[in-house]
DNA sequence: TCCTTCCATGCAAGCGATTGCATTACCTCC
DNA sequence: GGAGGTAATGCAATCGCTTGCATGGAAGGA
């Protein structure tokens, strides 16, 4: 049986307050009392309830992490960075995964961390306007990645301003017919990301004097899959783009798939860059945005921690910057981009020269 | 504020201990009376508190899950497979993410989730006896991935099976000369995988004849960087390998890439088979070992399950099945396995025809 | 009709800490 | 030497629930 505060109160022959103050570290327990405590407490391998301490307290010592998806690089990532923040803290970090739809329905109508989370930190995560209301009203501080809410603290990138870069990236290559990879259709809910990085793509054609093209925007629902399809589907076009943007590198991946199925190269045949830096992307040579992704979770779990201590700060709002990577699947753009080969395939090509000029 | 159990009595016109019953489903509740209290909890949108819950009835509703690192796609995958099951019996998951050394250290002095779990899951985690032991002296179910721990319940794979697989696919495509990049050099503390694999690796060899040299045997901690490097190491060999077994996917990415950079290619020049069935495997066309890697997360889970519900029952082991899964970098052992070249890089190079073959 | 059973409910004692307030002992300063 | 302070400690209420036991009433059996 566990020892409880009774029986080190016992052996070091004071009363339970004392021993939780002692063992709290909070003034007004004498050097040698708070020795005899600590002793005490060793010899017995003595360590708090955790829930008697928070039942008696309100505090939790907990906060809670609602992720869209573990599994994924991204916000496996993002945990990590959390983590090494709280627990460096002594704060327990407890997951939420809402990866599918009846999960997150579930966690919304029951609230299962109400009371039982100091704080929460929620990543990226499409959020009704219900939904936020529902969060805002457990009132704990509140980080979020991505979306902004407001009452909430918040990390995030310029998404605006790394798409355009992106895409001016391709146009000052040379390209003027520049497809893009989205994430996914109108979400109904709040998942506003995708949208701004569309609107960025759009407006950086527009500036460059390239008209809009409806055809040259299709889906690839963030997946390696999905993005080869949508890399298959521009491809097919009458006049097939001669560089993608794809907003996700697991989407870039599976475009760079559909390229090599067909064979064609990048970026010889086609330019293509992704979005995130994921850690195949160096290994697939793929140029990119990269966002410190680490770093953003450890931004949230610290904002977390100013909430906590602070007290009634006004919630801070950070965007950290992202940075182009170019490496090897962007290139300058072909003179007659109308067809990709002179001669079919397989046959002996040329070696690839243009990686070097790419960097 | 929240509302207490008290409100709600108040509410229904019933004593707290009515309520507490009528909320948890427990019979001896008259069906009109437990209606009563579900709406008046209702109406309060009341929940309950989960630390006064636990400190009365010593249940906290929560799994520990000790991580070695959150963020490498194994880990992460099977954390996904445990959450889902968890949260579908509306237990709660405590992450405990041990990467870094000082925190591994803390972790086993503090033991900072005594009392604050009813059970525990650890993956693939590499204990000394020490720890081991001061994870059994919690008294809750224990599940562990990988390692056997006794009095544990356990998942694994049968990893000398597998790796044999593995090694006997490339002696039956001819090879005689073949590699190994293992996971680490000799880890005092107990992580057992590495070794029995390695150990099968000799084994087969010796049982095909095959003399064994320990040049072949490369570490890559688990890394692609490091792969990279080993795998260049091994190409560095007097005479080097025509085949590589990488114990990881992620170390056999690095192979290829140290290969690409090389000029040389899988399986023409070298084949590689890796472990795992990584999700860019697929992707790189890599041969592998496919474990099923959500299941088993799932698995250990119910294990939990069982062990919470079923009482004393014997702890259960259970071993998953992996599968080979023959893609693109293996193929038939060149004739005259001496050098890599006639031609120096760069210069034209026939296609890749070999692929179909390795089908 | 009276005595058992049994079901539904209430009472109240914990669970193991935290914390406001009271108390004691010891200084310090007039 | 007494008033006023301060530092160290104890007392006991409290946090919000669970649960063993007691109780009352209705149903069932003889």
């Amino acid at each position: 049986m566990a020892a409880s505060i009774m029986d080190v109160a016992r052996r070091a022959e004071v009363s339970t307050a004392t021993v939780s103050r002692a063992l709290r570290g909070l003034p007004n327990v004498s050097a040698a009392t708070r020795e005899r405590v600590l002793r005490a407490a060793e010899e017995l391998s003595y360590s708090v309830s955790p829930h008697a301490s928070s039942l008696a307290s309100g505090r939790t010592g907990t906060v809670g992490v609602v992720v869209p998806f573990v599994n994924r690089w991204f916000y496996s990532q993002v945990l990590a960075g959390i983590d090494s923040v709280l627990r460096a803290h002594d704060l327990d970090l407890l997951l939420y995964n809402l990866g599918d739809e009846r999960v997150h329905e579930r966690f919304f109508s029951r609230m299962p961390l109400r009371r039982r989370v100091d704080a929460l930190i929620v990543l990226n995560l499409p959020l009704s306007g219900a939904e936020s209301e529902a969060l805002v009203s457990l009132e704990v501080p509140i980080a979020v990645l991505g979306t902004r809410v407001p009452g909430c603290w918040h990390v995030s990138i310029d998404n605006a301003e790394s798409a355009s870069t992106a895409v001016r990236h391709l146009i000052n290559l040379g390209h003027r017919r520049i497809g893009m990879i989205t994430a996914a259709p109108g979400d109904p809910r709040g998942f506003t990301t995708p949208i701004v990085r569309q609107h960025a793509y759009r407006t950086v054609l527009a500036q460059a004097g390239i008209p809009y093209d409806p055809d040259l925007e299709v889906p690839g629902h963030l997946s390696i899959d999905k993005g080869a399809s949508a890399m298959a589907q521009l491809l097919s076009l009458p006049r097939p783009p001669t560089a993608v943007f794809a907003e996700s590198d697991q989407m870039a991946f599976g475009a760079l798939r559909t390229l090599g199925r067909m064979g064609l190269r990048a970026p010889q045949d086609v330019s293509v860059i992704g979005f995130d830096d994921h850690e195949t992307a160096e290994l697939l040579d793929l140029t990119t945005i990269a966002q410190p992704v680490t770093h953003q979770g450890e931004l949230l779990a610290r904002q977390i921690l100013d909430a906590l201590s602070g007290g009634s700060e006004e919630p801070s709002q950070v965007v950290v910057p992202t940075r182009l990577v170019v490496r090897g699947t962007t290139g300058a753009a072909r003179e007659h981009p109308s067809r990709y080969h002179s001669t079919p395939r397989p046959g002996p090509e040329p070696d690839q020269h243009s990686r070097t000029t790419a960097r």
